[in-house]
DNA sequence: TGCGATCGGCACCGATCGGTACCGTTTGAT
DNA sequence: ATCAAACGGTACCGATCGGTGCCGATCGCA
């Protein structure tokens, strides 16, 4: 066997579900493309659920390693990672096909907030945002609470937006807003707390 | 008959479609729920597909009805209307049972483009960037060109954090990121282009 | 009262859905 | 060379998919 079958799976599903959705897909199909026998697949995934929770479990790790690696090989300074991330979101919707974001439509598709499946892209998207507070910390913005969501938000926003126009220029776009957004001030409340913070130091 | 069979169609499919995705419900569930019998149901609609078309039609209609006149019955200045669209959205999405916006969903679900479920969703975010195009021009706004679509970019990562977060909360994020882009000063090229047009008129 | 349109109920169609059981073959390690 | 694990192929299952045809009841209107 030149690749395993279970590996054959993972890919075929991955590329089917991603081009034509979870849904849309029959395990004949998976099966015809991967050249993977019925019994054999079953002997893998004990359902097909099981399977579009390995997919994206799968992608998941992928794209996000993909992301850190891009914006880490961009060689940036810590306060320019940020808004590379829209840079980088270009690059892949370019390359993506544009049809969207694989987790907005394994959301989409699993209406039940409390289905497997929903919750795996729900934690997708807390790994990325979690990702962007980082970003965010790192280039020293003290209102990096605040600022995740927002950018996590035009992420979406660009990811959608590439979705419906079929080009990458959301990513660009949504960069464009989130450059405005990190050039202003930090929230004046959150000086006060910052000064706070010093002077608590200072005092110690 | 207390309503026509058509009209229960259509309320039946809409409700369902939003709940539980388009794919996911037969046409017997809608048939159980609206009252109606098989063959009346395919009197009135020659497919399955183009119920979905006629349900995404009226919902479209409806939505950005609801929306100019929520958006009227705000009665702001019209500096300040751009921004209240993000108001109406949380309105919205607290008594929308958090499952997204249904042109998003019809997007993923129908992933051919070229399919007619797929152009009318898009037909109705070209429809709401319009409305936010002229909003901001009424706004004064002469960068509305540039505009408009950097809000429906905010509108669709309104409308994907409130699927994803579970809460109206993502309209109040885009709300305070609009804020922020409108409080900025338009592109100094957009002001040369502003200042030609003025002497341009100034000559005739 | 009578007529035609609209209606709901039901039986039925082929196709496809996800999933199971059993078959003989191929593979890699010993 | 041997043997067990992994494999692909296929027949089959009940359920459901979208869609058609026919029936008798009910309706609004003249």
């Amino acid at each position: 066997m030149a690749v395993q079958a279970r590996e054959r799976l993972l890919t075929a599903a991955e590329d089917l579900f991603y081009a034509e959705g979870i849904r849309a897909v029959g395990v004949e199909r998976i099966l015809t493309v991967s050249g993977v026998g019925r019994a054999s697949f079953y002997r893998h995934f004990a359902s097909k659920d099981e399977l579009v929770i390995a997919v994206l479990t799968r992608t998941d790790e992928r794209w996000r390693a993909w992301l850190r690696e891009t914006i880490t090989g961009y060689g940036l300074p810590a306060g320019e990672r940020p808004i590379a991330v829209f840079d980088a979101l270009g690059e892949w919707l370019d390359g993506a096909g544009y049809r969207g974001c694989a987790f907005i439509n394994a959301m989409v598709e699993a209406a039940d907030r409390t289905s497997p499946v929903h919750e795996v892209a729900v934690a997708h998207k807390d790994a990325v945002t979690d990702y962007l507070d980082r970003l965010l910390a790192e280039a020293g913005r003290d209102d990096h609470e605040n600022l995740a969501p927002e950018l996590m938000l035009l992420v979406e926003g660009a990811l959608v937006t590439s979705l419906r126009e079929g080009t990458s220029e959301g990513a660009a776009r949504a960069g464009r807003i989130a450059r405005v957004l990190l050039a202003r001030q930090p929230d004046p409340r959150d000086a006060v707390r910052r000064r706070l913070r010093v002077v608590t130091g200072g005092i110690r």
